[in-house]
DNA sequence: TTGTAGGCGTTATCAG
DNA sequence: CTGATAACGCCTACAA
């Protein structure tokens, strides 16, 4: 037995009984069957083919206005022709920082016809392979991952895993704001040059006499603290200094412990003549500790820091700081992601050391 | 002729001549096939139904892990099973305000296991439009429209647009930050105390003795000047005092043209001794107009902002400000759209004067 | 220029 | 517990 049931025609068959959620009162058939044409050539007007007669053309489209048909854009997405997403995922969507990417790689994406999904792991491992492995089942184009990341072996293998998972479904993962993961293949990299943006604020402070300087906020194996320490260390070799321990504060890149990591640092008798933050905020927290403690700046000690969030330029004294070009970043991740230029390994992109009266 | 043909087997059937895009090597066939079992157990397993035997889930799982299988969402979304997405839209992705509001409503929409889309019009209408068109097409569970827009008649009505032609994919629109659109069913609104909260402000500063106080920041037909200039109204009303309309300070939400307009408010003889800013954007505007004339704050010219900015606490003198709970707003604001909550026409969030240096 | 027929990958129904 | 079958809404090779 064949099993073959005469199919109901299409005006006649019931919705709802068994298909998709009724989110559509009309469908392409529907279309079809109003302006008398077949469902075919009522594709080809919203595809925009020209092999259709004029008059036909107009009768569809009034067909569709009248029954208020919307193209299902996920059956075209199944198809292959529908549009596909280009998802943007942080730990968190906080920042100046991470807005700025973003904004940077939406308005290539969705410029380019794309969904824009943004989404965030909360530094949760689990939720970071869950939500790429649903954006591999949404088939998505690329992936952006914003951000820090833990260093080491197991998280190289870990994007190693994602980046192989993602090749089967053609999409491409860009790291922003990230160094390149050496040893492993198909995973893009965009970053700002964060130890030349340090090395040059270090450079500033040392051609301007100081001799004691102290980095605040630095953390063990996170690639941003990392990178921007070992611009602290370069710039101190390039005065002949030595790097002295005690003067790496260590602290999570926020505004309040670094105020009491700084403060704890400025009450030493040996204390530094200036302070450079891994970020705006934890100079910020400098800020306050100087202030506490009843220390000027710049005058008894310097601070720079690390991002020229948009306040800062009015703050008394006016924060001294590295520009990093975080929107340039997102545009060129979602255009790697997309395949819209050629992938060269490692992209780069310069810093600026903006120069205030916190460290004239 | 009744044209039948015979249907090439599963695994003869060959990719990549007609169908979607390649994006996947292996499907639920093929997945079956190498269980040997069909399609519908093979789904079974991946939907978790109870009702297949352990072993023969075993052997489903096992193929799918031998085949590299991903479930293609894409094909679920048109079943009606797969993710459906919210959408954030604003017309731009900037301000610690709008990323506080997506970032709620991120949460809401990613833990009931939507895409969270973000996408900006850049205050195009024609982008708007057709980005709500785009919104239908993929059949989004619900849409947010964050920000101020302009005020009259047509944007209601094309508002009211929106929400029809929503309601026909059975989508919510709720509209973030906005004040309630009167007349226009099934358009939804979260906003926060924007009245309120300036009034707080001014009924703070006449309680302080202030008889002029200015206004910075508006500008005609924009929602949100609208109301907090209200707010301003109220409060002068409540002390007993006229608005000066002279003391209206019009010019964009920005730092810069705010600078200019408060200098040529503060070089008055009759300036005003405080000023209340649209946003904190223009209060630091006030600030560097203040500190240009030489004009002492709060001694010589009391300053009041709006959002309560990460920075502004830092700033010298400390800035006294509203605070809006904008990441609430965009929680509220998912919830609605996703009907997790009963929908009471329109949301209004408390906001909360912050009181600093700046106006003490 | 238009229609026919079949397929995209998944799921629901219903019979076994 | 499993399988055959028919959708879902759309697209396209091919025939007319």
């Amino acid at each position: 037995m064949t099993g073959m049931t005469p199919r109901p025609n299409a005006s006649s068959r019931q919705r709802g009984t068994r298909g998709p959620a009724p989110t559509s009162v009309a469908n392409l058939r529907d279309v079809a069957a109003r302006a008398g044409v077949s469902p075919a050539t009522a594709s080809r007007v919203f595809a925009g083919s020209p092999l259709v007669r004029p008059d036909t053309r107009e009768r569809v489209l009034a067909a569709a206005e009248e029954l208020g048909y919307v193209v299902n854009g996920l059956a075209q997405a199944m198809m292959g022709r529908g549009r596909r997403s280009v998802a943007f995922v942080a730990s968190h969507m906080i920042g100046p920082t991470f807005a700025a990417m973003a904004a940077g790689a939406e308005s290539v994406a969705t410029e380019q016809g794309n969904l824009f999904i943004v989404s965030t792991t909360g530094a949760d491992v689990t939720r970071e392979r869950d939500l790429l492995e649903t954006l591999r089942e949404q088939r998505a184009a690329g992936i952006l991952l914003a951000g820090s990341t833990a260093t080491g072996a197991a998280v190289d293998r870990r994007i190693a895993e994602y980046a192989r998972d993602l090749e089967t479904i053609g999409a491409r993962l860009v790291l922003c704001g990230h160094p390149a993961v050496p040893g492993v293949p198909n995973v893009l990299t965009v970053d700002y040059d964060q130890v030349g943006g340090v090395r040059a604020a270090v450079n500033h402070l040392t051609a301007a006499g100081h001799r004691r300087i102290a980095f605040a906020g630095y953390e063990p194996d996170k690639t941003t603290p990392l990178q921007r320490l070992r611009g602290y260390e370069l710039g101190l070799r390039d005065a002949g200094l030595a790097l002295d321990p005690s003067l790496v504060v260590e602290c999570p890149n926020e505004t309040e412990p670094a105020e009491h990591g700084c403060r704890d640092l400025l009450r030493r008798t040996d204390r530094p003549t200036a302070v450079v933050g891994l970020t705006d905020g934890v100079a910020i927290g400098a800020y306050r500790a100087a202030r506490s403690l009843g220390l000027a700046i710049p005058g008894d000690v310097a601070v720079v820091g690390f991002d020229d969030m948009p306040l800062v330029v009015d703050l008394t004294p006016a924060l001294t700081t590295v520009r990093a070009p975080f929107w340039e970043v997102g545009v060129r991740g979602a255009r790697l992601a997309l395949g819209l230029e050629e992938a060269t390994g490692h992209v780069e992109l310069p810093t600026e050391l903006i120069v205030r009266q916190s460290a004239p």
